[in-house]
DNA sequence: CCGTATCCAAAAGGATACTG
DNA sequence: CAGTATCCTTTTGGATACGG
């Protein structure tokens, strides 16, 4: 019998989505700003350079472990920036590059609808639920 | 000995940090678009209402479950509409809203951004990784 | 044709402890 | 101060089978 069916069908329906996905900029932004905390570290840079410890304040609830794979992350995206003062105790700031800040905006504009019709978006919700 | 430390104190963050989501819009609709398949969805119905087979013939590589869970999660939200037409078979057809249209210009400012500066990211990663 | 229900594997993410 | 390492729970999501 063919083990050759609906399962390798999609399979490979499958891999072709993955290989348009790592061709598609904007869903890799997406990814970038779905992860949890991008946005909220972003926010925290968005007027000024940061510490460490100060963006664990900032950014109420983060972990250790996710701000650091956070700040990592949007370092290797060359949004953020990275500066190691080596004094007594160590100093670490984290800052925006331009194309971090160049980001901003994009936020903003998230930001701005959000404002503006989430308020729908709860009602559909409620009428949903409710029924 | 107190059992009220670090952990505690934490948790108590993490809980004003969650009230702090539940209050913010923005972050609401970030984590609707973050979502995997949202925006994939949302792009098949731009330009015009689908059927669920062709939904799922468009968005490659969903499965079934992932697809319905998110037309009902787009659905409860007010961005989709849901149509069913009871002949043999059934027919069911989704559609954006006018709530969910206005959102496509959201879509587009990122993909926008996306397409303009993710050529400088792709490249900061290279670089990142290449060290 | 359009789903729902169940099971199960993989990944995300938090708690804790430890280091330079 | 600024992390790293480990463990472990929770969530996510695919595969499969079945129902209206």
């Amino acid at each position: 019998m063919p083990t050759r069916t609906a399962a390798e069908q999609r399979a490979e329906a499958r891999r072709a989505y993955d290989a348009y996905l790592a061709d598609c900029p904007a869903r890799q932004l997406l990814d970038r700003l779905s992860d949890k905390w991008v946005t909220l570290v972003l926010n925290a840079l968005a007027d000024g350079p940061r510490r460490y410890a100060e963006l664990s304040r900032k950014v109420a609830g983060v972990s250790q472990k996710m701000l650091t794979q956070t700040l990592r992350g949007l370092e290797r995206d060359g949004l953020v920036t990275r500066t190691v003062t080596p004094c007594v105790p160590v100093r670490v700031d984290y800052a925006l590059t331009p194309l971090g800040a160049s980001l901003l905006p994009v936020v903003a504009a998230v930001k701005a609808w959000a404002d503006g019709h989430m308020g729908e978006v709860a009602a559909a919700r409620a009428a949903y639920d409710a029924f």
